[in-house]
RNA sequence: GCCCUCGUGGUGAAAUUGGUAGACACAAAGGACUUAAAAUCCUUGCCAUUUAUGGAGUGCCGGUUCGAGUCCGGCCGAGGGCACCA
């Protein structure tokens, strides 16, 4: 028998797919759309096995869809821009557009070896001058809505890359590229307004169905609304500082105060600039690191001032005010007042400056007078006492709507509600990013590039050697003319983040040159239908581009896309196993040697290898698998079969050797089948089992609609082995006719499309020559097909299985009880016991209690 | 510390609204075919005396129910998110 040859099929049906230009998107828009996107890649040199995850994914749902009638958007681009290049550019002598080129036309070639059904015609490039002109009139139109802003403040400074961090992109303290720790420091930035659609942001993730409640609640948390209050308190110490804003959720624990802390970066921290303790107190909190986490593993610590703070409910409690590490100017109001019977921080702080510690929240297991508050604060519900005219109330719902509006009522503070989301800065002193459509004139007035000047070019002679931003180290570039008058451009360049907001709306249009989409086809288009993509970006880049949706609406009546995204998929990541050698550097596969079967030895050396957890694949890691190998050896059908077939596409998936061998062999196993049921002859005339085929397919097809419709690609893919399993007993079976077998075969063999798209197209062509690839579509059944005859009924007695009987469908009770009492299993239960009771679930089970 | 998710054979995993636990696959062991190997196919898969039968069994303890992997309470463990956010 010949065997299935997936190179020349492969080849093949790549080269017929591109001719008959088989994935471009149709105009027409009197269909149904369904627009299906994967996360576009950054173009860092090959594929890896998450992007062969993550399109492999993608590509199933885009030809599912195509087949079932929808006419399917399925485009591909590059997030081109970013700071790998400048690196790259700088390690190989090699420009970052050189880089990016070759980097793009690899990956290129690679994805179409996997035979994704995408539509090249639109790929798009965000470095791309065509792409990043309209971003750069969006800026200008943020700018003129006032959506844009260039405020002085601290930003994460990453010393290796020189560049500056969001604070999302800071990860335990780190640049999240670089890895380096961090440091603080003031500039000027220019920041997109994101807060101002705060509310908007949460509130909405109730409307995205498609989410995962993962991601939403992640976002959520992010954005991290919270009830509070901003209370007053008149100071006294000081003949200019008069009074102290703090913000509290817990106004109701006012009277447990014992301490005001204000941040360092305070207004009121000013008077002591001139103070030598205050200014090494001050080193001492820029030491400890910028992020909060560094600052939460530190030791809480003091400046104390000579102000004193009045209790604004109880004029006669006064206490003194610190400038604290722990407070942050960026949130709230950049001071609180402490209770450290309450709350943790304040707790510790209280604790080292031997500060007063007094309950005013009892909870409810104890009593008042044995109440003490030791190493830990009470933050859990229970009743305010010690608080005079607040006692009794519960807390904290109670007892803070109450506080609140006594304040309010006195007009001392009011209720206010704070977020956590911070404003996007998206300057960056990088070179290879979207140039900033912004010029200086000679007073450093901001005077916005026009738009018919656009698009501001990134120019390619760049030293990037130089310390510092290349752009502005430019000998000419930032120095230009706006209305005759001389300017200097902004050297800064866009966050990448930004270039991916918006790019989907791009797809829609990608060769609109007027404008960075045209309306009518967003209004066909969009929203994305099904995006997928890892959930590493659970916040950033999807807060970002709801965000980016809502900066176009705004003040835009034609634009009526809020919400980017409408269905969302986070895929989990591809692990492989670990090895290290006895001194604990990791080795590669190709470093280690399997003897006896059982252990890995280190070829250099011949010491044992010690076999790791699997882990995500990672080059530090050295448990990398090349996919452009894996599709040389096996065939891009077989690693599309095996990167779906082992675990849910939502979990991690552990890649092995046997497991891909055992793709490749199933699918020659498939191909044989194929040529059997092509070639199977009828030798007998007796037909009567034919329904057994048809409602066996039928039932599958069922099964396989429903478990495509919930990603449950990992039981679709057990659903064709099993459709292995039984078409090889049809084959032996002499009471089927084989015209009725092949019919039946090519309805599995549609189904398989999806997954196996070459392997399919070829045997589906030698089944039936007369079908038209381009015109086939997702098989339809009758559901009563599936409705059987007979049904197995489980006997339970007591509630234990005790028997199986098969009985025609719809079954009287009364039949069904006197059948089972006769199966000699359940017979011996019920010889000595009467039935005191007995269940019956239709057509499933009957119980009986003895 | 707070929030979330998840704990099912040697492994990856299946399992409608509570209704046959372990589909499907990998690995392993045994067998068939073969001069042999590879390939292929079959069987097994915890305990008890077996292809029959019974028992235990979905992290642990308890509860609801005729019936719990699924629901409820408590604990233990793993992973993820957030983090001096007031």
């Amino acid at each position: 028998m010949q065997k299935y040859n997936f190179k020349t099929s492969e080849e093949k049906w790549q080269k017929i797919w591109e001719e008959k230009k088989s994935f471009k998107t149709s105009i027409k828009k009197n269909k149904k759309k369904f627009y299906c996107l994967e996360m576009f890649p950054y173009p860092s040199g090959k594929i890896h096995m998450g992007h062969v995850r993550n399109y492999t994914i993608g590509d199933v749902l885009a030809r599912y869809k195509k087949l079932s009638g929808f006419n399917v958007l399925h485009p591909m681009g590059w997030d081109s821009f970013g700071m790998p290049a400048e690196n790259a550019a700088r390690e190989n002598n090699l420009h970052p557009i050189k880089w990016t080129e070759k980097n793009i036309k690899t990956m290129k070639r690679q994805l179409k070896l996997l035979g994704l059904s995408i539509d090249w015609d639109r790929e798009i490039s965000t470095c791309d001058s065509k792409y990043y002109k309209h971003q750069q009139e969006f800026f200008l139109e943020m700018y003129e809505k006032g959506l844009l802003k260039k405020k002085k403040n601290y930003v994460n400074w990453d010393p290796v890359d020189k560049t500056v961090l969001a604070n999302e992109q800071v990860i335990d303290g780190k640049g999240w590229r670089s890895g380096a720790v961090v440091e603080r420091k003031k500039l000027s930035q220019w920041f997109f307004d994101i807060t101002k659609f705060s509310q908007q942001l949460l509130d909405n993730l109730k409307n995205l169905k498609n989410w995962p409640d993962k991601v939403k609640l992640m976002q959520k948390n992010w954005i991290g609304r919270s009830l509070g209050c901003e209370i007053d308190f008149d100071i006294l110490g000081n003949d200019y500082v008069k009074k102290i804003s703090c913000f509290s959720t817990r106004p109701d624990t006012l009277f447990g105060l014992s301490f005001l802390a204000i941040s360092a970066d305070h207004p009121v921290s000013k008077i002591y600039e001139n103070n030598k303790e205050f200014i090494n107190f001050k080193n001492k909190c820029l030491k400890t690191g910028t992020t909060e986490e560094a600052l939460a593993n530190a030791e809480k610590i003091g400046f104390k001032t000579n102000l004193i703070a009045i209790n604004p409910l109880d004029k006669q409690m006064k206490v003194p005010v610190y400038i604290a590490n722990f407070v942050l100017m960026d949130y709230g109001l950049g001071a609180i007042f402490g209770c450290p019977a309450h709350d943790q921080r304040d707790l510790e702080f209280a604790r080292k400056y031997k500060l007063p510690v007094n309950p005013v929240v009892l909870p409810p297991s104890e009593n008042e007078k044995g109440f003490k508050i030791n190493k830990k604060a009470y933050t859990e519900e229970g009743k305010i006492i010690n608080s005079k005219f607040l006692n009794g109330l519960s807390a904290p719902d109670e007892s803070v709507a109450k506080t609140i509006s006594i304040l309010e009522e006195k007009k001392i503070g009011k209720g206010k509600i704070n977020f956590r989301l911070k404003d996007w800065g998206v300057s960056r002193q990088r070179y290879w990013g979207c140039p900033i459509p912004i010029t200086y004139d000679n007073n450093g007035d901001i005077i916005p590039v026009p738009k018919k000047n656009l698009p501001v070019i990134l120019p390619k002679d760049v030293d990037l050697n130089c310390k510092g931003n290349p752009l502005d180290q430019h000998p000419t570039w930032k120095y230009t003319k706006i209305n005759n008058k001389e300017v200097t451009r902004e050297t800064d360049t866009l966050d990448t983040f930004v270039d991916s907001s918006w790019y989907f709306l791009r797809f829609c249009s990608p060769n609109n040159l007027n404008y960075g989409y045209d309306i009518e086809d967003l209004n066909y288009w969009m929203p994305v239908d099904q995006y997928i993509g890892g959930v590493e970006h659970a916040i950033l880049h999807l807060l970002y581009s709801r965000f980016f949706m809502r900066a176009i609406a705004y003040q835009n009546n034609n634009f009526k896309y809020v919400e980017p995204f409408s269905g969302l998929f986070t895929q989990g990541m591809v692990c492989h196993e670990t090895y290290k050698d006895q001194k604990d550097k990791w080795l590669s596969q190709d470093e280690i040697e399997l003897v006896n079967n059982k252990t890995y030895i280190k070829k250099e050396s011949g010491e044992k290898v010690k076999v790791g957890s699997p882990e995500a694949m990672s080059k530090s890691k050295k448990n990398i698998v090349d996919p452009e190998n894996v599709i040389k050896d096996y065939g891009a059908d077989s690693i599309r079969w095996f990167i779906l077939s082992d675990s849910p596409p939502s979990k991690d998936v552990q890649w092995s050797e046997e497991g891909i061998a055992a793709s490749f062999k199933f699918v020659q196993k498939l191909w044989n089948l194929n040529l059997n049921i092509i070639s199977r002859k009828d030798d007998i005339t007796n037909k009567n089992e034919d329904t057994i085929v048809e409602k066996y397919t039928t039932k599958i097809f069922f099964n396989i609609n429903k478990n495509l419709a919930n990603f449950h690609y990992n039981v679709v893919i057990a659903n064709f082995y099993d459709i292995y399993n039984n078409y090889i007993n049809f084959i032996k079976n002499k009471n089927i006719s084989s015209d009725f077998l092949r019919k039946n075969f090519e309805t599995i063999l549609t189904l398989l499309m999806p997954f196996l798209p070459h392997f399919a197209s070829e045997c589906l062509t030698m089944l039936n020559p007369k079908l038209n690839l381009e015109n086939i579509s997702w098989p339809v059944y009758d559901k009563v097909l599936i409705e059987d005859f007979d049904c197995n009924i489980v006997i339970q007695i007591n509630g234990k299985k005790r028997s199986l009987i098969k009985l025609p469908i719809n079954s009287k009770e009364s039949f069904i009880v006197e059948k089972a009492k006769q199966v000699s299993n359940v017979k011996k239960y019920l010889i000595n016991n009467s039935i005191k009771k007995q269940i019956y679930v239709k057509n499933k089970l009957i119980n009986f209690i003895v």
